[in-house]
DNA sequence: AGCAGAGCGGAATGATCCGTTCCAGTGCTA
DNA sequence: TAGCACTGGAACGGATCATTCCGCTCTGCT
């Protein structure tokens, strides 16, 4: 019999075991995304299980969300890492933030945590996450395509400002972010009057602290 | 003794009552701005009153928070009306945003929303505050200062996205906030490549249909 | 001066919601 | 065929709120 964990097409009681596992896992982003404070039997309905497959998994709530939170974490890092090895600094920096926009992670990074205590862990890659961050932003500034009075933390209120466009139609709402993100992008090659205020200070969204 | 009920140096019980009023509703203003949520008791506790002062006054949560909203309406379009006779099309949209923004006034008005079913007023006054802006916005690219791409109901969103910048320090938030419209208003103002994907329809954001 | 009651603070109430546990059923697996 | 890994979903217990209620204070009128 088969006994290859990774094999979507195992058959019976492990199969529909491994294949809940995934269904789960998409259901929970797919709930939560939707509103990060929905009910664990929310998630349960959507993935069309009962609640014990779930806690099977999960010894709770708050471990579900860290997992989710954590792989959120982990995608960004990725885009961050693919768009570092993008030659050109300005394309680099603006698909990268399509690609994050697009995915959504940033409120699953960030509207999700605090539910959670984050592990040791999570505060590694948030650091690698600030840095690729860093890097996208200082390289598209020596080109010359990024405005000056640009800093790195304001990547993380833009996605925010990104996120907090919603209809209730998943792929209405990607469109919009795009367009909205589209005006963000533009505002950033430069032009018009220098930003107002003093930037956000590197702790002051210290969600992560 | 004193009659006037728009006095605020009232004296005795009348002239406490007076004037929880208004602290009352500072307090709601104030308490379901930093959370739509937030229980009943939260209001009364910021207010410095018990809650009796509260249900006294309204019916219930809902009524308040139907004032609250409604209050944000009125205030919106008192801004528009005021950047109406602005005679410069460009600085009458982008200083009506500035303060818009600023007074949180979006917030009021979307975020409540849906707690509560709304006065055949309040559809009355939706319906103005949608011409005004339509105005603005028409204005401003009729003086050609304002991108084609642009559609009305593009600022809605706009707004929204202002709002979802956060901090724990209302004042700090008010200037980020300010910081991000500029870059928004930056890309408004034209440059980069056109707007992707369809605008925004007049009724898809129905929140108030 | 005295009293009727407007207004108030805050405890008590009752409903709702939600995370988690528990148990009986099911059909692989050996 | 016996055992058990896994599951669905009901039941439990705690938490949170909106709202009501009661006893008190102090005002404003007679």
């Amino acid at each position: 019999m088969p006994r290859d964990a990774e094999s979507a097409a195992l058959s019976g009681r492990r199969g529909q075991a491994a294949r809940n596992d995934v269904v789960i896992l998409d259901a929970a982003r797919t709930v939560f995304l939707a509103d990060p404070k929905a009910p664990v039997s929310a998630v349960a309905e959507h993935a069309g299980v009962g609640i014990s497959a779930l806690y099977r998994r999960y010894p709770g709530k708050e471990a579900l969300l860290c997992r989710l939170c954590h792989d959120g974490l982990r995608q960004y890092i990725a885009e961050a890492e693919a768009a570092s090895r993008d030659p050109d600094a300005w394309s680099a920096l603006t698909e990268f933030l399509g690609r994050v926009v697009d995915a959504d992670v940033h409120s699953l990074t960030v509207n999700l945590a605090g539910a959670f205590t984050p592990t040791p862990d999570m505060g590694e890659d948030a650091r690698r996450a600030g840095e690729l961050t860093a890097g996208l932003v200082a390289r598209a500034k020596a080109a010359g395509c990024l405005r000056e009075d640009v800093v790195t933390e304001d990547v993380g209120l833009l996605l925010e400002c990104c996120a907090a466009v919603r209809t209730p139609d998943p792929d209405r709402t990607r469109v919009l972010r795009r367009r909205y993100l589209a005006l963000l992008v533009a505002g950033l090659a430069g032009g018009g009057p220098p930003l107002p205020g003093p930037p956000p200070a590197p702790g002051e969204l210290g969600r992560w602290k």
